[in-house]
DNA sequence: AAGTGCGTCAACCGCGATGAC
DNA sequence: AGTCATCGCGGTTGACGCACT
């Protein structure tokens, strides 16, 4: 069976993806969808291949992917969802709302995989090691309930959680899905008749350095609204409770929903 | 202050799966 | 049934930044 090459190597640019190379990409995206990744750089009228454009989309620039830390609850469903499925990583991110495989991977190999596979000569079990931590994470919850109220009692993730704002911070279009995000003409046109190229771009601004680097804290979190809502509002099977309170219907419905995890 | 090691993460590469013809 | 094109996945790499010496 033979192969397309992944990329014509002449002329094609590898490496880091500009601002303006995401705003190219994200504006055709946004008019035309993504039916064909391989036509897709010539026809937005990028220099680099199909592959690297699809990742870049999936990976970085979806509307819905939620950047930043993991809460100790993903960290917590990862775990056990590799346990059960090993490396397949696209399943663990179906199941992790916002996060894509790639961070998922990283994630693992960067913090998890030392967590689950501890040192032998490690004198505490991972049990242990477990309990130890949730007695760190309650204590942090304390704290920073103690720092501000509102947001914890909100959600369960931490400040820090998100220390890079996604694309969609800034962007009424966080509140789309994957499912209804990529238009094709005729659904633009349908539903924005009146929209050109400058007006989709005004959808997604200009991304200057400030953008990239914004921090987005909870002091700040009464300017995202949509973020928070969007938590409750996840798609069914994209379990995500907000409250702390609600951790035991959190994993049960990680695990109930799971049709496609095997019999553990 | 400079050098080194390590951790992180975006991006690339290669392969298998799948669908169209 | 065989071939081809495309997509998606998992493994790997390399640049960058930070901490430590």
């Amino acid at each position: 069976m033979g192969r397309a090459p992944c990329c014509e190597k002449m002329g094609l640019k590898k490496g880091p993806w500009t601002q303006e190379e995401d705003r190219i990409l994200i504006n055709y995206i946004n008019i035309h969808g993504h039916p064909n990744w391989r036509a897709l750089p010539k026809l937005a009228g990028l220099l680099r291949c199909g592959k690297s454009c699809r990742l870049r989309w999936t990976n970085y620039l979806k509307p819905d992917i939620k950047r930043g830390n993991f809460s100790r609850e993903e960290e917590e469903t990862i775990i056990e969802l590799h346990g059960a499925m090993g490396n397949r990583w696209s399943a663990i991110a179906a199941r992790l709302p916002g996060r894509t495989d790639n961070e998922i991977k990283n994630v693992w190999h960067t913090h998890l995989k030392k967590r689950v596979n501890p040192k032998p000569n490690a004198k505490t079990s991972e049990l242990e090691t477990k309990v130890e931590e949730t007695k760190q994470d309650q204590e942090e919850v304390v704290e920073s309930s103690s720092l501000d109220t509102n947001w914890s009692s909100q959600t369960s993730y931490s400040q820090v959680d998100s220390p890079q704002p996604s694309s969609t911070d800034t962007s009424s279009v966080s509140t789309r899905t994957n499912e209804n995000f990529c238009m094709d003409d005729d659904m633009v046109l349908e539903n924005f008749p009146e929209m050109d190229d400058d007006m989709v771009l005004e959808n997604f601004p200009e991304m200057d350095d400030e953008f990239w680097s914004e921090v987005f804290s909870g002091d700040n979190s009464e300017q995202f609204p949509i973020v928070h809502e969007n938590i409750g509002q996840l798609p069914s099977g994209c379990v995500y409770e907000s409250n702390l309170h609600d951790d035991m219907d959190f994993w049960f419905n990680v695990f109930t929903r799971g049709d496609e995890l095997p019999q553990i």
